[in-house]
RNA sequence: GCCGAAGUGGUGAAAUUGGCAAACACGCAGCACUCAAAAUGCUGUGGGAGCAAUCCCUUGUGGGUUCAAGUCCCACCUUCGGCACCA
């Protein structure tokens, strides 16, 4: 019999789906393993090859979980709300339902035919009334404990988009998705206290098995940094600043205020030179947040002449800026400048020709600013004391006289959450005059998304739902007075943020989870993703989780205990692959002509997992071409009723334990070389590898490629199905060698390899070394000064 | 600028964590099969010297530690990611 995968690969499909192959065990008696993949937007275009590498490596690790015994929760479902359909809807008038409804059946059927052995009962769907019920409900909650709260301030808008954005969303001053430059507007927003779980957020980092490069990033988004706020008078008003940097005071020549703290305008009257201030601000109100950042090494600014700050430290008057290097948002908006050991200080101290006080010993003031630390000078009765002593002193000495405090600051912000679109989960608020705000009732969620006849954002910073009267009037559910229902949406992250709880129990009329499959499937053992998530989807869970923990909902601190980053599957060009650039490779073809399993395993053999790869056809003959190989040997020695060799016995082994190992550590390309190194070995030994020795290379290749190794299974008439057999254990002792090749080095370099019985003494390989014909030529005339040797089988010379 | 990761054949890469560098595969070359091509199989394949056995060189660059370095230490170069006036 040929590997013709066509014949096969769609029967075995259907058998797994009609025995219910991959349903999850509602009972608890095996222990559990939950993997789990970041679920897909169901995109217009469907899947490509790229995007299968990441759900082949889960199915895999899925199969081989259930082979091991464990209960293995492995679902899958859809973060179906999203502006793609949104727009699609604006362009053609089809409700983004409709259009989300089909992309889910035409991906579905694209996994189904990749065999992934997902639980299709459990699948859910972010749109579905029934899921965003819960998504509500934990809004209320958030909104019930004082975590959600309405503001009106400026952030980030997308004049595109025509939405808010939260500060996530913002890459390099333009919008995550369409790029348009973001600007800044003032806007009623829902936003979600998440800085108040920045310490958890960044402490329980700690204990989680992640990538250190997604932990390094979350940390440095929240950015945490310690220091003191100090009190500045001004004008007999208080101005407070944030520094990290207490020991510096002394040489605080200037304090500066952001455009936009209010305070400027506090002192207006007593500012000289107000038209020139007027005039800066409102420059530096039409600049854009790409112009700031681009004007980042040219320091501009304004003197409010008329006022001065007294520095704390030593009551010495010192002038007031306004000047735009200093954010609003960061801090108290206003800072203690330090020309000396700060550098945007030094520039603008330059720039403005402030006076620059050294305080700080170790560096060359006159040359440039000295931001490291050392013992303090020019600072009175601080002189001499370090950097970290004086931080603390300084702040105990101002504090006694209520000027100053300990203080931590964060990077950051509070997480706007109002969008101004339509197609996500309305807020379930109501405005009552008389009232203020209502949550609506728990009993009646959920709120439904209504229909609409524009899906057109409307740029006034209501949504499209602002226009349907029926729907935004309602009664007060609290004095039954008219009101009018909140009209923003919640961001495309709201749905995912506990989506992974939903699979434990996705029918759940009652409640988001049940509490004890909660307790019994949490934390998530394995999440695969890709690693543009870093700081969004999975800071915003994160944040959710630990809320949820705290309403007693879930039972773990940490939502994701294992996660790994899938790397790219890149274009053969080595680029990345997009429909628009017209270089994807189609998962269709590629199985129509090779089959799903030439696929899978060739994915997982291009390179590491967790490395981008540029897609190579050659490649993926050549895998093709291993399985075939495979394949015709399994059919030649099926029948061999006899025990396999010494040496085949032994190579089993090794396989078993290599592929066991590498499985664990995600390392699939070596696993599959290891596959490859054994069938080269075996294949000139057909005669001595016995049925056996095939059943078993059949059970561990099963995960890999599961279509090919259930037929043949099959094929050696086995009663039962392959997936139900146990992944074999190996034999320590017969993977030991009788005779191994034992290296001799002279000086580092290798001299001779010697043929010898494994169960020699140290003395033994000593004497053959030095009889070895090759090792006499070096060592000949000269003096061996020191024998070195590594078991098993290296011997150093030095000579 | 700061933080992080990485530099190994023509290509994707491997190397039990300090112990034979280049496993496995792709590609290429030669041969076999074929009228021919494809497919398949066999052989070879880091560089250099030599008929050969054999020897020398080689993991971005330069230095160091060690009997032994792709792996550890110091300095530098390059590439890719992330952050970016965060006081």
């Amino acid at each position: 019999m040929k590997y013709e995968p066509k014949n096969f690969e769609k029967k075995w499909q259907e058998i797994w789906e009609k025995e219910n192959a991959f349903k999850t065990d509602e009972t608890g008696a095996k222990p559990k393993c939950y993997i789990l993949d970041m679920f897909p937007y169901p995109s217009g275009v469907g899947l490509h090859v790229g995007h299968f590498k990441g759900y082949v490596a889960t199915d895999i690790l899925s199969r081989l979980r259930r082979m091991q015994g464990y209960n293995v929760l492995h679902p899958m479902g859809w973060d179906a709300f999203g502006l793609p359909a949104e727009n699609y809807a604006i362009r053609t008038g089809t409700h983004p339902e409709i259009i989300t409804k089909e992309n889910v059946k035409n991906i579905k059927r694209q996994m189904k035919d990749a065999g992934l052995s997902f639980d299709w009962s459990r699948e859910i769907d972010t749109t579905d009334p029934d899921y965003y019920k819960w998504t509500q409900f934990i809004f209320l909650k958030m909104f019930e404990k004082g975590l959600a709260y309405e503001a009106n301030m400026p952030i980030n808008w997308c004049p595109s988009c025509k939405t808010g954005l939260a500060n996530e969303e913002v890459v390099n001053g333009e919008c995550e998705r369409c790029g348009t430059p973001v600007e800044q507007r003032n806007i009623r927003q829902w936003v979600l206290k998440i800085t108040k779980y920045a310490d958890r957020l960044l402490d329980d980092l700690e204990g989680l098995d992640w990538p250190e490069k997604i932990k390094e990033m979350q940390k440095n988004w929240i950015g945490r940094s310690e220091g003191g706020e100090i009190i500045f008078k001004v004008d007999g008003k208080d101005v407070k600043i944030f520094t990290t940097r207490p020991d510096t005071l002394f040489g605080c020549t200037y304090i500066v205020l952001a455009p936009e703290n209010k305070l400027v305008l506090e002192f207006k009257d007593r500012i000289s030179n107000w038209d020139e201030v007027e005039e800066y601000l409102s420059k530096t109100k039409l600049k854009t947040e790409r112009e700031r950042i681009s004007e980042v090494k040219d320091k501009t600014g304004v003197e409010l002449l008329g006022i001065k700050a007294i520095n704390p430290i030593n009551g010495k008057e010192i002038p007031v800026f306004v000047a735009d290097y200093v954010l609003a948002h960061y801090g108290t908006g206003a800072v203690m400048a330090v020309p000396a050991h700060d550098e945007r200080d030094y520039e603008f101290a330059n720039k403005f020709n402030l006076e620059i006080i050294e305080v700080i010993k170790g560096g060359d003031v006159s040359k440039e600013a000295y931001i490291g630390e050392g013992a303090l000078i020019n600072s009175d009765d601080f002189n001499g004391l370090s950097s970290n002593v004086a931080k603390e002193r300084i702040i105990e000495f101002l504090e006694e006289k209520g000027l100053a405090k300990k203080q931590i600051n964060y990077k950051l912000r509070d997480w706007i959450f109002s969008r101004q679109r339509y197609w996500g989960e309305p807020i379930p608020l109501i405005h009552c005059p008389k009232c203020g705000i209502v949550p609506v009732p728990f009993r009646e969620l959920p709120l439904i998304l209504p229909k609409v006849e524009s899906y057109e954002p409307t740029g006034t910073g209501e949504s499209p739902l602002a226009n349907i009267d029926e729907w935004v009037n309602v009664k007060c559910p609290i004095c039954n007075e008219d009101a009018k229902r909140e009209t923003n949406t919640m961001p495309q992250w709201a749905g995912s943020c506990w989506y992974y709880l939903r699979f434990i129990d996705p029918k759940n009329k009652k409640e988001i989870v049940n509490k004890k499959d909660e307790e019994h499937f949490m934390p998530v053992d394995l999440y695969v993703g890709g690693a543009e998530h870093a700081v969004l989807h999975l800071l915003y869970a994160r944040f959710w989780h630990k809320f949820l923990y705290d309403i007693n909902v879930v039972s773990e601190k940490e939502p994701f205990k294992k996660l790994r980053n899938v790397g790219l599957i890149l274009a053969g060009d080595g680029q990345k692959m997009s429909k628009s650039k017209g270089n994807t490779v189609s998962s269709e073809d590629v199985i129509n002509e090779y089959g799903v399993d030439a696929l899978r395993v060739y994915e997982m053999f291009m390179g590491p997992f967790f490395d981008a790869i540029a897609w190579n056809t050659q490649g993926l003959k050549g895998v093709y071409r291993f399985l075939n190989r495979l394949w015709d040997f399994c059919y030649k020695c099926k029948d061999n009723n006899f025990e396999s060799s010494k040496d085949i016995l032994r190579e089993e082994n090794v396989l078993i334990k290599k592929v066991k190992e590498d499985l664990e550590g995600m390392k699939f390309n070596t696993a599959i070389s290891a596959f490859m190194e054994f069938l080269n070995f075996a294949e000139e030994k057909e005669n001595e590898t016995s049925g056996r020795t095939i059943e078993n290379v059949l059970r561990i290749f099963y995960p890999f490629a599961p279509h090919m190794t259930e037929e043949l299974w099959k094929v050696f008439q086995n009663e039962n199905y392959i997936h139900e057999e146990n992944f074999p254990n190996y034999d320590e002792a017969l993977i030991q060698k009788d005779v191994m090749e034992l290296v001799v080095q002279i000086n580092g370099k290798v001299r001779d390899k010697i043929e010898v019985s494994a169960n020699l003494s140290k003395e033994e390989l000593e004497k053959i070394a030095l009889n070895s014909e090759k090792v006499i030529k070096w060592i000949e005339g000269k003096e061996i000064k020191k024998m070195i040797f590594i078991p098993p089988k290296l011997i150093s010379i030095v000579i």
